[in-house]
DNA sequence: CTCGTGACTCCCG
DNA sequence: TCGGGAGCCACGA
């Protein structure tokens, strides 16, 4: 138990599926966004960590976290050609290199 | 508590 | 933007 921060563990894991779940259709959002409006600018590794767990349980939007170049981190086999899908169907278009623009779909929490 | 893991991000070049 | 290397942090066992 050495946490520096008074709202660390469930605190952390909770905020980023409320803010996940608080990502409008259309929209995105990145791993460091998520994990900084939990409370760990440092975690976003975590958020990933945490759509494994609670989107498997949950009805988490993980389609819409993507990375800060605004490309999918998942490999294909594992459901990036999922993702994409996914995203494609809420009305995100890809570039050539299936790369979005987060100048249009970056979403961020809190505003 | 300790250890391994991971869908990240930053820092060069 | 791409890549390789290093750092970070929380969760499960």
């Amino acid at each position: 138990m050495n946490q520096r921060f008074p709202k660390t563990a469930k605190t952390f894991t909770t905020n980023a599926k409320q803010l996940i779940k608080m990502i409008p259709t259309g929209k995105v959002c990145t791993y460091g966004i998520i994990a900084a409006a939990a409370g760990s600018p440092r975690a976003a590794r975590q958020v990933a960590w945490i759509l494994h767990s609670s989107s498997q349980k949950e009805d988490l939007p993980w389609h819409r976290v993507i990375n800060i170049k605004g490309k999918i981190s998942l490999k294909p086999y594992q459901g990036g050609e999922l993702q994409k899908q996914l995203l494609e169907m809420e009305g995100i278009v890809f570039d050539l290199n299936e790369k979005i623009a987060l100048d249009l779909y970056l979403w961020i929490p809190e505003g």
